[in-house]
DNA sequence: CGCGAGCTTGACGTTGTTCAACTAGAGTGG
DNA sequence: CCACTCTAGTTGAACAACGTCAAGCTCGCG
């Protein structure tokens, strides 16, 4: 598979040709299936990472538990907040889909901060975007009950992730509690009150929100 | 009081004076008092603050709880996660001692990372550094009980903060417990508790680590 | 057809919050 | 100089939230 410089235009819509062909000569393409590690919890960190389909979850590990951190789709990148200081990777990654990467080695990246002002900046703005979505999770995490974690998680998804009230959430019933900070068995509870309270309707994967503004107001005071 | 950009070497030390002169022009040097804000959270983000003395803490508002995030001292930065995107403060700042703070103007900052590649790397580190601290935050405050979050904040203070085993503390139990994202009778409690097992002593506010091992062990299974 | 992974449910125990009461010290005004 | 008030710190008891455990179910796949 051939990643071309237009699939990535914030990144590298602006490169003269002679750049874009060091940037590919110091790059891979990865298919993985489903459930395989594209990265591991602290090993040194090598490469950003482009994501041009599919699905990966960024997650950290502590003692047999997954805290899932984000989701990763088509056209974002991954990455960049391990490139420097002492360069271990914060976080593990793994597909939840069949998932094709763009794999860019980390010293092309730190002489793209250098050399393009506007990468550095984007690259600036792309982790002040992560980071301040980790501070709204850090809120939702350690200030709301089961109830308004779950369903922040669920408006997460219907907004930024899949842009509908009704999408197939892909992702296992283990995932989902990961996500929310939460033991699998009080996901499915969450997840089946929530139903039955007719906020939204489940079946399988299957999400469809019926009553928005009940699940916001839980977002907000749960 | 003048700010010389030697105080800051890693932020302006390359600075030409003519540069160094135009941040001075778009900048104010503030003391404030003990418990005063310095920037509150949701307001448009104008500055970045480079602290010359004193002591901040860096939290999250939320329904009437307020979880610190950080602490923030002399030659620290504070404010470079909120200078774009839709530029808001994601935390209010408040001072905990008397402190003298160093206040440049937003847009000097993003000049500066569009002219010096260096300071735009610079940027980049901080960030990645904040953020792997924010990490290792939502891993304590998710993950660990009690005991694990307080053993985490008192190493925290000893080894960040005071780089000593013996310190006195400063903050009040009920911004401990801030830190540590539970209730000021749980941390009143689990100090003492610390102290009865002769893992800490402590008195008033004055704390030393009397068995480090433990404590470090409480860090790493509580 | 049998197996295993994911899913579901109920019962139970633990953890940590909430509430209420009390103490000590610091600052204030008469 | 004393009463008053306000904040910080402390303690115990009751309660709620959530995780854990154990059991059983379902569905897809070999």
């Amino acid at each position: 598979m051939q990643v071309k410089k237009e699939d990535f235009p914030i990144w590298f819509g602006q490169l003269t040709d002679e750049h874009w062909s060091i940037v590919l000569k110091n790059s891979v393409c990865l298919d993985y299936n489903k459930n395989e590690i594209v990265c591991k919890q602290g090993a040194f960190a090598t490469n950003v990472y482009f994501v041009v389909s599919g699905m990966l979850k960024v997650y950290k590990e502590y003692k047999g538990e997954n805290l899932i951190m984000s989701f990763v789709r088509k056209g974002e990148v991954f990455g960049l907040s391990s490139i420097y200081n002492n360069a271990t990777n914060l976080f593990s990654v793994a597909s939840i889909t069949p998932t094709t990467v763009f794999s860019v080695n980390i010293n092309v990246i730190k002489n793209q901060i250098r050399e393009y002002p506007d990468f550095a900046e984007k690259s600036i703005i792309q982790l002040n975007k992560e980071y301040a979505d980790t501070i709204e999770r850090i809120v939702s995490l350690t200030q709301k009950q089961l109830n308004g974690r779950m369903a922040d998680a669920i408006l997460h998804f219907a907004r930024n992730i899949y842009g509908s009230d009704e999408f197939n959430m892909q992702i296992t019933r283990r995932d989902m509690a990961d996500f929310c900070g939460m033991s699998t068995e009080s996901a499915i509870r969450i997840l089946k009150e929530l139903h039955n309270d007719k906020i939204i309707s489940l079946e399988g994967k299957n999400v469809k929100i019926i009553n928005k503004q009940q699940l916001e107001s839980l977002s907000e005071f749960g």
